[in-house]
DNA sequence: CGCGATTTGTTCAGCGGTTGAATTAAATGG
DNA sequence: CCATTTAATTCAACCGCTGAACAAATCGCG
């Protein structure tokens, strides 16, 4: 007994055409390639799709053509026969360059298409009272650098993605950032001029998104393959969530989902700027922790404050440890409404939590075990992201090639 | 629900083979058939697919052969040129069967393609003290009923859906309906030996879901055609929720999704059988707005109740006003944390709720406007229910037919 | 009423891309 | 060294889309 509910997001699209056949089977055997954790055979891949040997083949001639794929060493005998070819993604072909602005720094990364990182560079800098021009003028220099770096290696930039603590609109708006003091920033117009914001063959070379979003999507390229559903909750001085469900970010119908600050945990609590009571971010955000610890956290920036606060906890500030303990249970009640609605097995501490984890993971668990209907049988992941505060750059360069992956055609349109 | 992992592959990593072509193009036409709100011609459907009109024609044959779709009454001319032939899907064609347990009641009821509802059976008795086994024996009994009446309509049904006031679990084993007082009810073992339970060609012929999924499905399927995303709360002794994402139901991780009751309207308020405290089911399930309206609700059955409430808010009622408007304000802060989530744009107010909604909305949408975010400037819809109470059997009837539109193949096949 | 214009739907040769079997390639084992 | 086994390629066949030509049906205009 089974049921499928639901269609395949292909065919929800359009019409197949002719050609269309082989747009698909490419991205059908490099998503194989890609989703593989050891290198697979032509012969592997054909068994697994159930596409013939010699289309599998002909594909692959074209990928291999198109820089996508290399052909690996091959493995390690295990039987008789001819020995495989093993087919690994290509480290020299496309590459996607992740940025990101923030409170206290700006940086840029670049990501191969085997997901690995290949550059990493970090401005720390207070850029609150720096225009946006200017700020995105510095991030066009880290940029320009980055992908020199890029080149060198041999290395095609295919995009880039820029993370932005704020609500992101249409066309790169940039429509309220409250941290960065950024209200209506048409970032692309701000970048009128450099080789960014010039488009390539009509595709703008850069995506503008929130930072929570992306660095949900660099935890789901960073983790393993397959369709997975968690939370991704970045906590700053504001706290954003990345949904992501059945192994695609969810954006919402407008493109603001992820608002889980203002999760009411207290509703008849804190007066919070948006109107609302009791939220979340009153009781989780940064700056209720700083005050709970008993710091004077005004003027730290994002990043030194969790690690300020990670030094207190460590050597045992009761204070802080206190404020940790009331700043996760307040979390865990969202985190557990988040799962109780959602049905998700993990749930992600990122950004500034990520440091913070070892102190807030017990009191989020001990609220979820508790408020969540099906963790008795149907237990939920608590754990720090792995690629850490800094994730947002890293996963929207993620986010590029991984557009490259699920659709080569456009790659290989261009490179043709 | 249990997962389907035939369409997530579909979709990620299903090969496309070389008859694929034929069954995803047969699955796009009638679709388009579908969502057309006047009947549409070959030419029509071809220009907007991109397809050629020969291709579209031998499509079509396809479906007509197979009694998908028909010929309709050509439309009044306005121009010059040969009259277009108008398409429609069929309406002697295949059918759906829509079943729901509840509290107080049977249903059964018959959709055809066009999602017209054709039949629908509601039998009145407490369920309460009755077994499952018994419960559905009577519900079988009605089943076959409806069939009966639907071949006598010349239609075929292609396979039925049971909606349960509970979690469902893997092979259509319900875990737990609470109020039901069923625990590990393993309904198709139940049901063997009756037609419902055969498998036809491997498929088999019923699915158990959610009450709420199926309610949620109904009222996307009642709506217009297109990809929208909305939250759909059933409000009985339980609440449910179907969360619908751009177009497609949301089942969760592992099919529990849904479970907005226990979300915190009252981090420290009124302790809750699932074990956390101030759940909003303690504050808007029916059994709270009953004591809340000062009636001894215990023994009043599920529909009988909202009924009760609303006559007496209709007439006037202070206590019933006043419990309606404290239920409201709770299921509002729930509503308001989970737009901020989503990005939602419309919530629907079903089950219970559907009647009461005069009386619900307006604090449901103050609690929204007031903790939504994004709600200045991108307004968030709260109404009621278009196909009322009984959506689930209808929404369950649906999903049949629809299964059938999204993925055609498997109908003609069956048929040929 | 007749004829061209116009739009719909069908027919048919052509072709892209998959298919399946045969063939070649490369390694193991007796 | 040769049979066996598995991998990858080659090639004729075939399926289903494509594009253009053609037939059908109606309107407009004289």
């Amino acid at each position: 007994m089974w049921q499928c509910q639901e269609v395949t997001s292909t065919s929800i699209a359009g019409a197949v055409r002719q050609g269309s056949l082989r747009e698909l089977n490419l991205a059908v055997v490099l998503r194989r390639i890609a989703a593989a954790d050891r290198p697979p055979s032509r012969a592997g891949i054909a068994a697994d799709t159930g596409l013939t040997r010699a289309t599998v083949s002909a594909v692959v001639d074209d990928l291999i053509a198109g820089r996508l794929v290399a052909e690996a060493e091959p493995e390690p005998r295990t039987g008789a026969g001819r020995p495989a070819r093993g087919l690994v993604l290509a480290s020299d072909g496309p590459a996607g360059l992740g940025l990101e602005v923030n409170v206290d720094y700006l940086a840029a990364c670049v990501v191969d298409l085997t997901g690995a990182v290949r550059h990493h560079l970090v401005r720390r800098a207070d850029l609150r009272p720096v225009s946006p021009a200017d700020a995105l003028a510095r991030l066009a220099a880290l940029a320009a650098e980055a992908r020199a770096a890029a080149v060198r290696d041999g290395l095609t930039l295919a995009g880039a993605a820029l993370a932005v603590p704020g609500l992101v609109g249409d066309g790169g708006l940039v429509r309220l950032a409250p941290n960065l003091g950024w209200r209506d920033v048409d970032v692309p117009a701000l970048l009128a001029g450099h080789p960014l914001a010039e488009p390539v063959d009509g595709v703008p070379p850069l995506v503008v998104d929130n930072e929570a979003n992306l660095a949900a999507l660099g935890e789901l390229y960073a983790g393993p393959a397959g369709p997975r559903s968690f939370l991704h909750v970045t906590g700053e001085i504001g706290i954003g969530a990345g949904i992501v469900l059945d192994g695609s970010l969810y954006r919402g119908a407008r493109g603001w989902s992820g608002e889980i600050g203002h999760f009411p945990v207290q509703p008849q609590g804190r007066p919070c700027r948006c109107g609302g009571q009791g939220c979340l971010e009153r009781y989780a955000g940064q700056e209720a922790i700083l005050a709970a610890a008993g710091l004077p956290g005004a003027e730290l920036p994002a990043d030194t404050a969790a690690a300020r606060l990670a030094d207190l906890a460590g050597a045992g500030d009761a204070a802080t440890l206190t404020a940790l303990t009331d700043a996760g249970a307040a979390l865990g009640i969202a985190v557990a409404g988040v799962v109780n609605l959602l049905d998700l097995d993990t749930v992600v501490l990122g950004g500034g939590y990520a440091r913070l984890a070892p102190w807030l993971r017990p009191p989020v668990e001990a609220e979820v075990s508790q408020r969540v209907l099906t963790a008795a049988w149907a237990p939920v992941t608590v754990r720090p992201a792995v690629l850490g505060a800094q994730s947002a750059a890293v996963g929207g360069a993620g986010s590029v090639v991984r557009r490259i992956v699920d659709r080569p055609v456009g790659w290989l349109a261009r490179a043709a």
